[in-house]
RNA sequence: GGCGCGGUGGUAGAGUGGUGAUACACCGGAUUGCAAAUCCGUUUACAGCGGUUCGAUUCCGCUCCGCGCCUCCA
């Protein structure tokens, strides 16, 4: 099955054509880890989480690898705004990082570079740049890029420098000797983190040359895919493409660099752009407590990733219904039952075919409610939890609806779970549910239709709502 | 000023040179003691104006409107 991906560097839909056929190297732009990610920083995450997983479905082979910067001056205000160390914030951020990805159910990178593991490559990166005339290091302890030295700056991003400096707001440092030049490394004072380095006594590095490091340490001087949010187009990537060109002659590499760029779009948040003046962010960790993370990555999937997406409470509430929609065609088998078909990628899934197609999550999740319509449109529609009546086409077309959700992150719960578990901080226990339900079955067999209502009423003012099925059975599910 | 993206039904959101993606909501029906869940059905679409074409929401041009980037930013 070919892999189509639009390629920002080629402005075009193209087919992927990795460098090894059996080997795929893709690298995403990470956190910096100074705060909780907010719901903007997790639209990536997903994002490139799916294309990591359909990867993997189509290569034996994928080495996926995303940063961590705890090199960063926000890092160094905000904990020294916090009056604590900056080993301990940027340590405590990433773990709250693991765990809003744990919830959104990303799965983990094989690798997770972090900028203060990677300072040797970085400085015999800059060494290397020195070397080839493309970097020029001042007296004060600064390295900086020479923009001119390389004609094709400003390719990648489209930008050409004649016709932007009118109109533009260039802050021109003056030790720059161009407007353009760029820091690679700079000089630490007292208490500003730093390492000892060729150029000064104490020195830390510039935004842009960690992805550079990084990137080919774990992928080496050319790899495949290269991925992140549109913001980073220019300058971040723009400059990460010039480092890493210019430090490597030709002979070095195949092709240049990444040979795929793939970039995802905005996050607007309750229809306006989200800013921090404003407040209208969202953190995952609190929508969190509002919402599964389950629903939140529906939520960024639901729009294709290189479309803005206005992401509101009322697209989650959506999603939520959705979800409970899929998970219900999957109920009366464990997640277990549900877990043993194995997904073949030649049969042509329609879902894997979606997604192949430049990550069209619509149109795969459009997939997901079109096999759950078929479950339940099956012989036996209404069937009560536990009775194994269901018979196996339905099993193995539930199964099949779980395997290609799977590669979009979905619908991997056990379905009682999805419907039982999270119960809100008020709500009845399980055991107090089956007790009242037992009640209300009394009731019902004596005819006692007011008292079942009112049992069922006060049920439901709580957060749960009951179903019954043939049978005289019983389900429940939190709201 | 430069570069780029987009305008689809109540809402969200795919897609296509010719059979109404899909979801949420609404309404009607089936089922149900009543509900819930599920199924069936109805109803609203492709910003405007030209052009190409047997035929355009889909291709081309123009207009209008909205948005992003131009060295903090996923």
């Amino acid at each position: 099955m070919d892999l189509k991906i639009y390629d920002t560097s080629r402005r075009a839909k193209v087919i992927f054509e990795p460098r090894e056929a059996d080997k795929v190297g893709l690298y995403a732009c990470g956190p910096t880890v100074y705060d909780r990610i907010h719901i903007g920083n997790a639209r990536p995450l997903v994002v490139f989480d799916v294309l990591s997983r359909l990867l993997r479905t189509l290569y034996p082979t994928v080495t996926y690898v995303r940063n961590i910067t705890d090199i960063d001056d926000k890092i160094n205000a905000r904990a020294k705004e916090r009056g604590i160390d900056i080993r301990e914030l940027t340590e405590t951020t990433v773990a709250r990082f693991r765990e809003d990805c744990e919830a959104l159910n990303c799965l983990p990178p094989d690798h997770e570079p972090r900028a203060t593991e990677t300072i040797p490559e970085m400085i015999a990166l800059i060494e290397r740049l020195i070397d080839q005339g493309h970097a020029y290091a001042l007296d004060d302890g600064h390295v900086l890029f020479d923009v001119p030295s390389w004609d094709d700056y400003g390719k990648f991003a489209n930008k050409d420098r004649d016709e932007q400096i009118s109109g533009a707001r260039v802050e021109v440092a003056s030790y720059k000797r161009d407007p353009a030049d760029f820091v690679l490394w700079k000089p630490s004072d007292g208490d500003t983190p730093g390492w000892p380095n060729p150029w000064c006594d104490k020195g830390r590095p510039g935004w842009h040359i960690e992805c550079s490091a990084m990137s080919e340490k774990f992928l080496g001087p050319d790899f495949d895919i290269h991925a992140g949010g549109i913001d980073l187009v220019f300058p971040h990537h723009q400059n990460e493409i010039a480092q890493s060109c210019c430090a490597h002659a030709p002979t070095d590499r195949q092709d240049r660099f990444a040979r795929y760029w793939m970039h995802n779009g905005y996050l607007m948040s309750e229809g306006e752009k989200m800013s921090k003046s404003l407040g209208n962010f969202y953190t995952v960790a609190e929508l969190l407590e509002e919402f599964p993370g389950e629903v939140l990555r529906l939520v960024l999937l639901k729009t294709h990733y290189r479309s803005p997406l206005d992401f509101s409470k009322d697209k989650c509430r959506e999603a939520k219904a959705e979800l409970d929609t899929l998970y219900q065609s999957l109920r009366g088998h464990s997640a277990s039952d549900l877990d043993q078909f194995e997904l073949i990628v030649e049969g042509g899934l329609a879902v894997t075919k979606a997604l192949a197609d430049d990550l069209n999550t619509p149109s795969a999740v459009s997939h997901l409610h079109a096999l759950a319509k078929g479950i339940n449109r099956g012989p036996s529609q209404i069937y009560p939890v536990g009775s194994v009546s269901a018979n196996t086409d339905l099993l193995e077309q539930k199964r099949i609806l779980k395997a290609s959700a799977k590669m979009l992150g979905l619908l991997q719960k056990d379905p009682e779970d999805w419907f039982k578990a999270g119960a809100p901080t008020n709500g009845p226990t399980e055991a107090e549910i089956e007790i009242q339900i037992e009640a209300r079955k009394e009731a019902k067999a004596s005819k006692d239709f007011a008292k079942a209502d009112q049992i069922r009423d006060d049920l439901q003012a709580q957060g749960v709502i009951l179903e019954d099925k043939p049978g005289g059975i019983t389900e429940w599910r939190r709201a």
